[in-house]
RNA sequence: GCCCGGGUGGUGGAAUGGUAUACACGAUGGACUUAAAAUCCAUUGAUCGAAAGGUCAUGCGGGUUCGACUCCCGCCUCGGGCACCA
């Protein structure tokens, strides 16, 4: 008997599939298209890797399915050949680069035609072909030429022992991929491309095609877009610093700027002064409300000028309130003298009484107000509002809790304020260090650093309050404005950052209804659960050796009463209990007298409630060195965090401690408080405009020419190509410029526009540049030429029924998840702006690629990708050799789903052979048969409708793996009806008809010879699909599942489509079920047809 | 840290609310053979039992349901992508 050898029936097959060009596709308007496309390879040295296979099988079974369905289909295949690989090569062999991408298509395309896939071998391209690249060029031009194209200076990775610029993925963790030396930074114009301003339309499109959803995740990520707004914060400058060391004494009021006194008085006076903020008198407090929410004009409270604390001044005016009590007459002549001085240095002095204010704050307001008016704003000694500050923000309903700004190192801001900045070394200092420091050690340090910029302060919008200015370069210098407002109750970073600087820390938006309290352990358990309240934890708390136990509980807000009243019974004296909650942060304390006294934690209030929780616990425990500087730091530090996450959250919520914006949600807030500070609603995007300069040889010229007289030209159309020119040397140049630049005779050229002597671009494109458009090329490409022509464009790329916005393209493109985010998005660009200026027909839609799917990769034995340097590399060749390509094909399909990634497994190949040689040895011995009986067995017939359905469904979802399966127990059963009937098997020539067909995509070398041997008409591939009886798919026998309270006790065989009824009484006469429900009540029956009957009992 | 996938026998995996472990590999035993390979047959989640049969198993812990690998909540873990994007 034959035995199968593959390895003479694939070189047959294929020789027929050669000659009769059975692949070759023309356009046909009579023929609905399909344009299938897998991404071209890169022609490695290193030959087709089994991963190629397993992507191209899968797309491969899906056309030749779409053909026999009678498609027209396009599936073509070419080179994606410019590459560095090459080039490296091309410099350590001196061979031309044109030569080894030469020898390796010859390699890849021999490979490729040694597995059977049905391409279209005309239409084959190549990117390093100059006659394809001529287009690649004329699309840059078009880009130039419509102001998407500019020159920039930016920073490359740049290898100083290569002497080379890198690309982003040729740098690995920060060294050199080819010398290992660390990679630095140089700033080299470069040729951009504004991709940017198609952000928005790449993101939109996007509900417009049919991607996986994780490919459309990723590019919506990839491309971020944030929705927020820009908000001016006013830079004020000249707050009175402490006069610098060594500054001695001696008046200062001649360095503009700095009216104050000597260093030592000026230390005295300022202790004295933070005492008195602290401690305001009624009067005091009122007025401090209205002024400091004052919108127009911006006061500050115990500011001390010369040698005098003065209440309240507006700096910008020069204007001084004074508010006195009770009036003696020695006070009045010292208040004289002070006002004379005051005077001197040009302020007005306002003094108002005490009752003045109290009762009669509307007259007092209207009085300042006017005066304000009447006064001119103070110039040149830096006590004015001097510039303002832009930061971006999507969560300006957070603008209340912003208590600091933070300006990248590169922000303009310093520059301009470098005279105001008192501690200017420091920062310059710190600028520099940030500077050399490479993204990777930026990324690479935990901590956050920055420095305060002494000298100036930001203005608060929201609240006019002053609030310190820092440079860190935890701000990036081009996103957004460069600077933000930190908001360090509610961004992880500023907490971060606010925590190692000590910064003040404002809670503004609610979290969610959870409560939180850690409680002073006088209350148990038991009393808790009274009302409803679980301990979660109990903790021990070390104070100086004492032991204290703590109680966490976390309750919702519905039981935040009674939880309030057990507290207050039950603490004891001396003690305060804190609860955190959607209502604000509470305060109970109880003193000596059993009094208790009850705060709201806010912006207001923080100081005395820190100072108060401070003299509380040293009551308690007075040796303890606990010295809260700010109660909001650390309630989200206490016991593990255990607060944190409410106090310190980014989730949208109720505003609080926000004036009048407090109670308001987020989503409303947000809206407000840009109006009310009048900001302006900006969009950001994470998406960077394309570096498209490559300083490498064997890329596509930028055909670009630089004129002093007429500056960068392009390259007239028709003299397009500009070709590489030919060079001994590929080393790159010791300055960072293209090899290309050392060719003067290329480089000299007449200037397009005035003939003058000018000089050709030097740098390349990136490896990107061809395959942005290669899907076009195919469907006008021809041996080699390609003349582009919208109506061969426009055919294969009209809208097809797949499409859910009636949009055209690529009907179906498989390929890696890597390329997701950079050939994805550069193509569907590219289209875009093709389309756009009507290079392409209008008809097709914008979007080139109406579905994209994706494959998985095949990793090493052991489930480690495959490399050369660990050995685990399979050759496809050599299982080609041993097994042959058909089972190849089948093993990739079956080794496990289509998109995710699978180990390789040697062993696991030989079950596909054995599954290909069962069908050989199970069809050659049918063929011998000189009629086969066509007796009836129902079962099988059944069998093989309901695997036309599945394998025909499963290849649709590119299922590939339980396709095979099913054909796997198709051909199970027929191995069997041969085994039980030798001599007469129950088989119809219908049903190998059948067979043979669904395996024909699969491994369609055997399945034409098993066709030939049956001697069946014409090729197996150039059938119909076959079609399946939707009756005959139902078995007429099912096994019911006997179920007792949901526990399988029995299986009967019944006969389909049964009744609950029959059923029921199919199922009384079982033994089983007899014994397991004697005794018992039935409850409920629930039926499933044909499934499942569970009895409750 | 964030986003996206996974976690099921010795192994690759199947089953998207209704028989968990299809299909295949491997392993063990057997047939054929001088022998080996190939092929064919049988067994193959664990456990108790002589058997009939029972019990337990889909990363862990809860929940919904007559019934959960599948749905919901909370965690652990592996892989991939992004990474201070305000």
């Amino acid at each position: 008997m034959k035995k199968y050898n593959p390895q003479k029936i694939e070189k047959k097959w294929q020789k027929v599939f050669e000659t009769k060009k059975l692949f070759n596709v023309k356009s046909n308007a009579k023929k609905k298209k399909e344009y299938i496309l897998v991404e071209f390879p890169y022609p490695s040295g290193d030959g087709l890797h089994v991963g190629h296979c397993r992507s191209y099988t899968g797309l491969d079974i899906i056309s030749r399915k779409k053909r026999m369905q009678g498609k027209n289909v396009l599936f073509p295949i070419g080179w994606d050949a410019f590459g560095l690989p090459t080039e490296n090569y091309a410099i350590k062999h001196g061979i031309h680069p044109t030569v080894a991408t030469k020898k390796n298509t010859d390699t890849f395309r021999r490979q490729l035609k040694s597995l059977g896939f049905s391409f279209d071998w005309s239409r084959e391209v190549n990117t390093t072909d100059p006659e394809y690249y001529k287009w690649t060029q004329w699309i840059f031009l078009q880009l130039f030429k419509n102001g998407l194209a500019y020159k920039d200076k930016i920073a490359i990775n740049w290898c100083p022992s290569c002497k080379i610029g890198l690309a982003n993925e040729e740098v690995v963790s920060g060294k050199c991929e080819r010398c290992g030396a660390t990679v630095e930074k140089k700033e080299k114009e470069q040729w951009m491309i504004k991709i940017t301003k198609y952000a928005d339309r790449l993101i939109k499109d996007l509900d417009n095609v049919n991607y996986l959803e994780k490919i459309k995740i990723q590019q919506r990520d990839w491309i971020g877009r944030s929705d927020g707004a820009e908000l001016e914060f006013k830079i004020s400058c000249g707050l009175p610093p402490a006069p610098p060391k060594g500054r001695g004494d001696g008046l200062w009021g001649d360095v503009p700027g700095y009216l104050t006194t000597d260093a030592k008085t000026w230390r005295l006076l300022q202790e004295e002064a933070v005492k008195m903020r602290k401690n305001p008198t009624k009067a005091e407090k009122k007025l401090w409300e209205k002024l400091r929410t004052n919108r127009d004009y911006h006061f500050r409270r115990q500011q001390i000028i010369d040698k005098f604390i003065v209440d309240f001044v507006c700096l910008s005016k020069k204007l001084v309130i004074e508010v006195d009590g009770d009036i003696h007459d020695s006070k009045k002549e010292r208040d004289q003298e002070r006002t004379k001085i005051l005077e001197n240095f040009g302020f007005k002095i306002l003094r108002f009484r005490n009752e003045e204010i109290l009762n009669n704050t509307d007259y007092v307001i209207k009085k300042i107000v006017s005066t304000l008016e009447t006064l001119p704003f103070g110039k040149g000694e830096g006590w004015a509002v001097e510039d303002s500050v832009k930061v971006f923000t999507t969560r300006a309903d957070t603008l209340f809790g912003c208590t600091f700004l933070v300006v990248a190192p590169e922000h303009d801001l310093i520059k301009k304020m470098k005279d105001k900045i008192i501690n200017w070394q420091e920062v310059k200092q710190y600028i520099e260090e940030s500077r050399n420091k490479s993204d990777l050690q930026r990324q690479d340090q935990k901590e956050k650093t920055g420095i305060e910029v002494k000298g100036i302060k930001a203005i608060n919008p929201a609240n006019k309050r002053e609030i310190p200015i820092f440079v860190a370069d935890y701000v990036m210098a081009n996103y957004g404005t460069g600077a933000i407002m930190a908001v360090p109750a509610h961004d992880e970073r500023d907490f971060e950052f606010a925590k190692k600087y000590n910064l003040e820390i404002i809670r503004v938006i609610a979290n969610k209804e959870k409560v939180r309290s850690i409680v002073w352990r006088d209350i148990s358990k038991e009393e808790f659960a009274k009302i409803g309240i679980d301990v979660i934890e109990e903790v021990e708390i070390n104070h100086n050796g004492k032991k204290v136990v703590m109680s966490k509980v976390e309750f919702l807000e519905n039981k935040i009463e009674e939880f309030e009243k057990l507290i207050r019974e039950k603490m004891p004296i001396g003690v305060w209990n804190e609860y955190v909650g959607p209502s604000g942060i509470i305060f109970n304390f109880k003193d000596k007298d059993e009094k208790i006294s009850r705060h709201i934690l806010s912006s207001e209030n923080w100081e005395e409630i820190d100072k108060l929780c401070y003299e509380f616990f040293h009551e308690k425990l007075v040796d303890n060195n606990w010295k809260p500087k700010n109660v909001w730091k650390w309630l989200a530090e206490a016991e593990n965090s255990f607060y944190k996450d409410i106090i310190i959250h980014s989730e949208y919520g109720i505003l609080e401690n926000s004036e009048n914006f407090s109670g308001m949600i987020s989503q409303e807030a947000r809206d407000k408080i840009i109006e009310f500070v009048g900001g302006k609603k900006s969009v950001n995007y994470k998406l960077r405009d394309w570096v498209f300069s490559r300083q490498h040889y064997w890329g596509e010229p930028i055909p670009l020419v630089f004129c002093e007289k007429c500056g960068w030209q392009a390259v007239l159309e028709k003299d397009l190509p500009v070709e590489l020119p030919k060079v001994k040397n590929y080393q790159p140049t010791d300055n960072g410029e293209s090899p290309l630049s050392a060719i003067t005779k290329w480089v000299n050229v007449a200037c397009p526009e005035c003939g003058g002597a000018a000089r050709r671009e030097t740098d390349t494109m990136p490896n990107w540049a061809g395959s942005n458009w290669y899907f076009l090329a195919y469907t006008f490409a021809k041996n080699g030429k390609y003349n582009w022509n919208n109506k061969d464009i426009e055919y294969w790329m009209a809208p097809a029924l797949r499409s859910p916005k009636g949009g055209g393209g690529v009907d179906w493109y498989n390929g890696g998840m890597e390329h997701t985010t950079l050939h994805l998005l550069y193509s569907r660009f590219i289209f875009k702006f093709l389309w756009d200026i009507g290079a392409v027909p209008k008809s097709i839609g914008s979007e080139p690629y109406m579905k994209r799917t994706s494959h998985g990769m095949v990793l090493g034995e052991g489930g480690i990708k495959m490399s050369k340097s660990k050995g685990n590399v399979i050759n496809p060749d050599t299982v080609v050799k041993d097994f042959g390509a058909d089972t190849l094909r089948i093993y990739e399909m079956f080794m496990g789903p289509f998109d995710q990634a699978i180990p390789w497994d040697t062993k696991g190949v030989i079950g596909s052979r054995r599954f290909l040689e069962r069908i050989y040895n199970l069809v050659i011995k049918l063929s011998s048969y000189q009629v086969i009986k066509s007796e009836k067995n129902d079962e099988l017939e059944s069998l093989i409708q309901r695997t036309i359905k599945k394998v025909s469904e499963d290849i649709e979802e590119m299922r590939f793996n339980t396709a095979v399966s099913a054909l796997m127990i198709l051909v199970n059963a027929f191995s069997e009806e041969m085994q039980k009937n030798p001599a007469s098997p129950r088989l119809r020539r219908a049903s190998i008809r059948d067979l043979l067909l669904l395996l024909s995509p699969f491994a369609p070398h055997l399945a034409e010879e098993l066709w030939q041997e049956m001697k069946f008409k014409g090729l197996a591939c150039q059938q119909s699909w076959p079609k399946f009886d939707e009756k005959l798919v139902v078995e007429e026998k099912v096994l019911l599942i006997v179920q007792i309270n949901g526990k399988v006790r029995d299986k009967i065989e019944a006969k389909s489509g049964l009744s609950q009824k029959e059923a029921e009484e199919l199922v009384s006469n079982s033994e089983k079920i007899k014994t397991w429900l004697e005794g018992k009540a039935v409850r409920k029956v629930i039926y499933v047809p044909n499934k499942v009957i569970n009895i409750v009992i």
